[in-house]
DNA sequence: AATCTAAATGAGACTTATTTGCACTTGTGT
DNA sequence: ACACAAGTGCAAATAAGTCTCATTTAGATT
């Protein structure tokens, strides 16, 4: 049932020139079942327990060539290791508030803001590739708790 | 002659509960005299060539302790060490734009994309206590020599 | 100015995250 | 099926940041 989703993920790694391997493959779609925030060790983990051979060694550097490739997006929520999510189309890109009491994610997307950057990279004859954007502070609930 | 601003910067620590030690005046002072962004290791080294008496850790310490106080805001662009810089006034808050190709980095201010921001928080009932937002691309002068 | 005490510091061992070298394996073009 | 570059696993190496604990210091108190 999954072997139709693992051709297209093959595919969308030929299409950007990378190897299709199993490890490759097993971790995209990690990320695509999920909508959580993983580190390189949590993936590597999760990995290991659906039975995949992999190493570390290899989700470092599958996750470098992916990122490269805009497959996948760091996310570094500033508690000192770096975190992944699958990309969506960049018309589709989302951004993160992140609660410092409960370390809650809220994710938002806000047409104006992007609208915004691209005008901002104007300005400085910049071309974007891609951009993080990280709103630190308090969420609702852990506000009322005080 | 640089006792007052010495003096100024001590003033600065009290006011935001902060022993005012050499160390940290020191750290503040270097990084008010510059518009790089520096690493811990960075800041540590350039303390030492100052003939500051200063350890790694106090380093770390003091930078925990400052960026806590909003007197400094780390800066993460994305190569796997986190960086520093003084912070200004809120309303005075910039953003990055990172070149890929070159490392150099150039800094923003954008009042609508602030604006924003703010809009968003509204939107999800989220107290915001600050924000980093980097944009990763190419600059104008690597854009050219391709 | 001398004294007191909680807070801060220094040294270096330690932890955790990530990278690297190298021998072995595997995807993919022919 | 074959050849070979790309990818992988393992274990050792590096790097970034943290921790412990003995010593020092800022700043309040007298």
């Amino acid at each position: 049932m999954s072997a139709a989703e693992n051709q297209a993920l093959k595919k969308v790694l030929r299409e950007h020139e990378l190897k299709a391997t199993n490890q490759r493959v097993a971790l995209l779609k990690l990320l695509d079942a999920t909508n959580e925030h993983f580190d390189a060790d949590e993936i590597y983990l999760a990995l290991r327990q659906k039975q995949k051979n992999v190493s570390r060694a290899t989700v470092y550097r599958s996750l470098e060539a992916l990122v490269e490739q805009h497959l996948v997006s760091r996310v570094d929520f500033g508690d000192g290791r770096m975190r992944f999510e699958r990309c969506q189309d960049e018309d589709e890109h989302h951004d993160h508030l992140i609660c410092e009491k409960c370390g809650q994610v809220i994710e938002f997307f806000n047409l104006e803001m992007e609208a915004q950057q691209l005008s901002v990279c104007e300005e400085h004859d910049f071309t974007p590739s891609t951009h993080t954007m990280h709103i630190f502070g308090t969420c609702a609930e852990c506000r009322k708790k005080n």
